[in-house]
DNA sequence: AGAATAGTGTCTGTAAGACAGTATTTG
DNA sequence: CAAATACTGTCTTACAGACACTATTCT
């Protein structure tokens, strides 16, 4: 930290926000339809200004918030990093932002009770290859990666799913985030044994046409250690 | 990215470094002595104000350069996260800083040709102990935090050593990033076995009192894969 | 020769991956 | 009963960890 006074300047500072779910058995993001320049009318990621005393945590908790209706406590929140390129808003080249990553169960929105912005779910690969505002596609690449080597090493992976979910819900979740398909009986033999990632509720959820799953919450633990293996290539 | 005006408000944002290297088999930071209110006298780590049309990442490639006088091309430099608490700096609450992580081989320094400041290394744990100013204590937790998990999964281990160093001397980089005694045996086949972490120069390096080492360079990968194991209890 | 350090071989336990087989439901 | 889905058992292979052993230098 200089104590120089020399081209000391001052720069706007927002926070974005990556809120991921899985609907319809694919990664999902939530965006938002700019209303103003600059890009006006393309989708870019919620985000906001960092204001008065918050921190960046704060701000990103508080736009989470008002996207999602929800109490933003409940929500996981990671940092993803800091963008700072000069020239990622055309109109200011002085505005960084710091991203964080949400993690959602398939919530019941878009957005009740958020602000007036139009928010959708949209697929990450629809959004990746449709293009987003700003430096957003780079940002939503850097949050996906993140997400994967989370759910690895983390519980997080619980967070995708409601209270509630069988084994089988919670495969879907790594193989809909790294993009494999995984091995039933070993994936079911590798969570149950691993401490404090899920726990027996007693109940069971019947299926269509076959033996009902039995159902789990998340367990206590944060991390996973061994962690989750991820099949190779990565 | 709201278009709100709204509460908008301009805030200082500095970069802040971690410099590890290992000296005299300790884990080692690079510090320096504040001439400045505040915290004028204390130990902070090295940093300074994002200028011009810089980016963060320049804005510590410069300091880095300053610091060391070495060409900043030369270090691998890792965004360790931003610290933006809204009192983080008595003097103005709105200050934020991003923290990079520098990996270093054991220099010849105290920073020939750096700027006025009093540059000096200190041990991790010394610095620690003495308490740093800012909120510098947790960035240098969460850089050595990184550190330990970036030598596990990726080739930057290579980093800490020379351009030619002996498989002794990356076995006693991990042992000391990671505060563990690994055996000598495994460690040797495991990297050996890494495809691209380490390559024969061909030359040995004599030893006091026993047969020569061979030398080693660092290999083309980036990412290791199988991961180096930490002894458990992470 | 003996001490010291570098490097190899071998055994063992753990866990991942493949996959056969069992259990519990609906139609 | 058949079909479908959940779950369990077992075999194989890969690799970490322990450690005995060999190799090459110096005094």
């Amino acid at each position: 930290m200089s104590t120089t006074r020399r081209a000391r300047q001052k720069v706007t500072v927002t926070a974005d926000l990556v809120i991921l779910t899985i609907r319809d058995g694919e990664l999902s993001v939530l965006l938002v339809e700019r209303a103003n320049d600059p890009f006006a009318g393309e989708l870019a990621l919620p985000g906001g200004f960092l204001r008065g005393r918050e921190s960046l945590l704060d701000t990103a908790r508080r736009e989470l918030a008002e996207e999602t209706g929800l109490d933003p406590s409940t929500f996981h929140l990671d940092q993803v990093g800091v963008y700072s390129a000069p020239d990622r808003d055309p109109r200011d080249p002085r505005v960084i932002t710091c991203a964080y990553l949400a993690i959602a169960p398939d919530l019941p929105m878009p957005t009740a009770g958020s602000d007036a912005r139009a928010a959708r779910w949209s697929s990450v690969a629809d959004a990746l290859r449709t293009g987003l505002a700003f430096d957003h596609d780079g940002i939503l690449r850097d949050a996906v990666d993140l997400a994967r080597v989370e759910v690895q090493f983390t519980t997080v992976a619980t967070a995708f799913c409601d209270a509630e979910f069988t084994i089988g819900d919670l495969r879907a979740v790594y193989e809909v985030v790294w993009g494999v398909e995984l091995d039933k009986p070993n994936f079911h033999r590798k969570v149950t044994d691993a401490a404090g990632f899920i726990e027996p509720t007693g109940g069971k959820r019947p299926t269509p046409n076959g033996r009902p799953a039995a159902l789990y919450r998340a367990g206590p633990a944060d991390s996973l250690s061994p962690p989750m293996m991820r099949p190779r290539s990565s």
